[in-house]
DNA sequence: GCAAAAGTGTTAATCTTACACCCATGT
DNA sequence: ACATGGGTGTAAGATTAACACTTTTGC
């Protein structure tokens, strides 16, 4: 009974649900986080994950779009539902339940204009400042989700340009997974998954032989799926 | 400045936040799904995860707790938050999101007691009634999480009884996995993993000879851990 | 011509898989 | 004595890990 009286005591409570997105990009063989500065108080000014209050008429994930849209100017990014963070006190002016999605996107010279249009910056991931709330260990648990989805799905290429090169992807791989890897094993494993399309192209901005281009190739892995053969990187 | 606008009427917008349980549990070598009768119109009286609202006052993590005390009886449960369910028409009653969390529990006889009283029912994992909203759609994903977790934590063990054998270990694995394994090659890879702590007893419920009872070691867990061996079960 | 990154194969070690028979005991 | 599930080892195949030199080209 007093189960029942409590239970409909609680229906009237609602309370504010966020969304808040961990952006991560690529640049210069380092992964990095877009953090933008707080512009409402309380802690205005401030270093912060972008977010927003979700909409009664939209969807969890549709918020998260928009989010990155208002922020970046970027469409149709990829973004995955990390989790939802919900400590009763994890925002001291009110209570508040976040759902963190993580946000990979490729960093070229039209989104850094916009990225800087709107206040924010890009920092490398093992230089982070201190981030307001739970925010740092909303990251934290990003990234650790990050190196494990990296490794068994491929999602690593959604921070590269569309055209690669295995040097370059290589590059990514070390960043994600924190350590170096050997440049034959790699090429060998994942020129073995046959998901990367070989270009006539080369690129010559990392050397002055330059290497060949490559792009990924979702049908291909969609075959690697149906065969049962498991994806896997390191 | 419509942008500006537009957030500041949001922040009025609070909404309904729900967390309902996936309860899994694990008896005569079948997994099995606690289900519920739901007692509250609309939808009354159909099958349904059991869940309710989180209250102002309470973490995430401890409504889930709640949850499961209210409607089991039990008590420091082993339970993991799966993912937030946010769809805007996902209920069509009010706009609420609910925050997914999976429960592992060892069944017995007290529990199924406890279980009868509060109106629920344990159902085979692959003969699941429909249930209301997005719970089959709960379930299914929590279903893929629990094959892969259970790989690569000690996370089965939540299912069993503190005292185990061998066999009723890989008949586990067998449920969640949904697939035979060998006998041979399953005991030579838990056994060589150094987590388990053979005791003097017999179990002889299974078998006329008996099979010997183990022990999930957890400090042995955190060595392993600690040596960089990973642990990973079939 | 030299510095700098791209590209290429082999071997040993490890891990995974497949597979068949004897053991202990209650009936 | 027999039916039932418990318990054991080995060999072939697959995968991973370690490792060094040649190629190309801009400067």
């Amino acid at each position: 009974m007093s189960q029942n009286t409590s239970d409909l005591y609680q229906v009237k409570e609602k309370m504010y649900v966020a969304t808040d997105c961990i952006i991560f990009g690529f640049q210069d063989g380092k992964l990095k986080l877009l953090v933008f500065r707080r512009k409402l108080a309380p802690l205005e000014g401030e270093w912060s994950l972008i977010g927003s209050f979700v909409r009664l008429d939209e969807d969890l994930e549709i918020a998260g779009q928009r989010v990155l849209r208002e922020a970046t100017g970027l469409e149709n990014v990829f973004m995955q539902q990390l989790k939802s963070y919900g400590k009763k006190d994890r925002d001291p002016g009110y209570r508040c339940i976040s759902v963190a999605q993580y946000a990979l996107i490729r960093i070229d010279q039209y989104d850094e204009k916009l990225v800087e249009e709107h206040g924010a910056k890009w920092y490398e991931i093992d230089h982070l400042p201190l981030l307001i709330l739970d925010h740092n260990e909303m990251v934290h648990d990003a990234l650790l989700q990050l190196k494990h989805n990296a490794r068994y799905k491929p999602i690593g290429f959604e921070l590269l340009p569309e055209k690669f090169t295995i040097p370059q992807l290589q590059s990514l791989y070390e960043a994600i997974y924190q350590r170096e890897l050997d440049a034959r094993n790699f090429r060998k494993k994942v020129l073995s998954l046959n998901v990367l399309e070989k270009l006539d192209e080369k690129d010559k901005t990392g050397s002055k032989r330059g290497a060949f281009l490559y792009k990924f190739n979702y049908e291909n892995y969609q075959k690697l799926l149906k065969s049962g053969y498991i994806f896997e990187i390191a």
